[in-house]
DNA sequence: ACACAAGTGTTGTATATACATCAAGGGGCG
DNA sequence: CGCCCCTTGATGTATATACAACACTTGTGT
């Protein structure tokens, strides 16, 4: 075999390993989770509007660097379940976006599963993993004052 | 607000960041390779593809690590665009895929693109960043001999 | 040979995500 | 006021991904 540039890719390839790390994190959460109904992705949205309180939809993607659409489609979810509702709307949709009490009381109910698998995810990062992690995300700007 | 169970999320969660890394070394790569119409999904299946040679598409999602309906759909795109083939099949499907000429031909064209793509990632991680994705991947038995 | 278990590919369904497009709203300017 | 542009939410389409269910293959044991 050893067609050269195929050797290339798979020795060195950042976003190979990248997307690899990311869907094994994703699992573990996931996993933990899963009693619970929700996914990592949608607590982390939820955490993210609990973090900064009431806001337009714009605001979340900015904060989590995710694109409208997806923003919108992951809302609706949460909105259909009850974790989120509108605070205010018009004829185009959501203009501000709040948790419900409901909402609230999900997020503290799912604390021990999440940070069981944080402590799984610590693990499989390794202490230098976790800081890189920390030290990359901070520098694009995650968590928003960081 | 200060709501605890949100802020520690936010403070903390390794897989927000873990997917916000995810998603921009992803689109850093799928924007460098948009004008050949691949994926970085897309190449590093068919570089495993090219590196293991002929194979059963499980032992493909053994070494990306990938469920089995996620490879089957993928190596479906792939066979459609002329870049693998089927060289062994029967009535449940592919046995046996191989990359096509057209498909080894691709891959090498690539290659510019795929190592500015390299390049800006390595940036974006930084030195211990990629130190660690590498180790992590390693340690999680990617690539599969290393 | 036969029956059953294990493995594998596909397909249905669901979420996560992005880009392009459309429609509605809001501001500024003549 | 009326018009244009920019922002923004939604929706269509596409890929990436996983789990569950189904179907076929293969291997094993008696």
């Amino acid at each position: 075999m050893t067609e050269v540039p195929v050797d290339e890719i798979v020795r060195d390839c950042l976003a190979v390993r990248v997307r690899l790390i990311g869907r094994a994190v994703t699992a573990l959460y996931d996993g933990a989770l899963e009693p619970h109904g929700l996914t990592v992705a949608q607590v982390n949205l939820l955490a993210a509007l609990g973090k900064v309180g009431p806001c337009p939809p714009s605001k979340l993607g900015e904060v989590l660097q995710l694109e409208r659409s997806t923003v919108s489609r992951n809302l609706n979810l949460l909105q259909n379940r009850g974790w989120i509702e509108a605070v205010a709307s018009d004829a185009k949709g959501m203009r501000e976006v709040a948790l419900t009490r409901a909402g609230q009381t999900k997020i503290r109910s799912v604390m021990p599963e999440w940070r069981q698998a944080q402590r799984q995810a610590a693990q499989l990062l390794g202490a230098p993993g976790v800081a890189a992690v920390q030290e990359v995300a901070s520098n694009m700007g995650y968590p928003p004052d960081a």
